[in-house]
DNA sequence: ATCCCGAGGG
DNA sequence: CCCTCTGGAT
């Protein structure tokens, strides 16, 4: 079995971006927000988590809190609360009233724009700085590699790592950076309708032809 | 490597 | 029962 070639997987790479857009052509972040100070905090809150879920608690909790200086204020018991159900809920909150302290604290309420002022944030890792680059502020400084992204990546053999940033250095020279936030909406949308994880549906897959772990049904 | 944690699907 | 869902901190 004969490695792939580094041109080979590039042009695969091309072709699987192309199809891919022409299948979802909307595909787009999907936790509801108005800012970035919003889609910061439903970032957070994804965490082992659906979008769908987290839309639902996000409203109230946007509601109550506004901006990061009522957040920054808030009891940890009354977050707590609020975002019950999106799961480690203690931790979040801690993230969360942590996050808005950090605004006001070093950023003038503001969200920074830079991966080296977002990371010290409480409950901000590459993955969610990238989220809040690409999303908020169209900076693509790197991709977005959730549990989606990293899984579908694999299973396309465009990596053969499993950590996320050993992933997401594979993928940076295989896509156009522009294309770089796109991307990982789209294989995110991809692997919630088609390449379901434990499910996937590889007779309704248009990137089947390009996939090596394709199975038949 | 392990912990945090709830909800839904199969 | 199992796995998965846009992870991060220790």
């Amino acid at each position: 079995m004969p490695r792939e070639s580094k041109a080979a997987r590039t042009a695969r790479a091309a072709e699987i971006l192309t199809r891919l857009k022409a299948e979802y052509p909307d595909a787009h972040c999907e936790l509801d927000h108005e800012n970035a100070y919003q889609l910061l905090a439903a970032t957070i809150l994804s965490a082992q988590c659906t979008d769908a879920r987290v839309n639902l608690v996000t409203p109230a909790l946007f509601r109550r809190y506004p901006d990061p200086a009522a957040l920054a204020a808030a009891s940890p018991a009354d977050v707590e609360e609020l975002i019950r159900s999106t799961g480690f809920f203690r931790n979040k909150a801690k993230s969360l009233i942590g996050m808005a302290q950090a605004l006001v604290a070093d950023h003038g309420g503001e969200v920074p724009r830079t991966m080296e002022a977002l990371r010290p944030i409480p409950g901000v890792g590459r993955k969610t700085a990238n989220v809040i680059l690409g999303n908020a502020f169209g900076i693509n400084e790197g991709i977005t590699v959730d549990t989606h992204v990293k899984r579908l990546a694999g299973l396309l053999r465009l990596t053969r790592e499993s950590d996320p940033e050993k992933v997401e250095r594979d993928l940076m020279p295989l896509f156009p950076q522009e294309d770089w936030a796109l991307l990982s909406h789209l294989l995110i949308w991809h692997g919630r309708r088609t390449c379901i994880a434990n499910r996937p549906r590889c007779g309704e897959c248009v990137v089947a032809e390009l996939c090596p772990s394709r199975r038949e049904a």
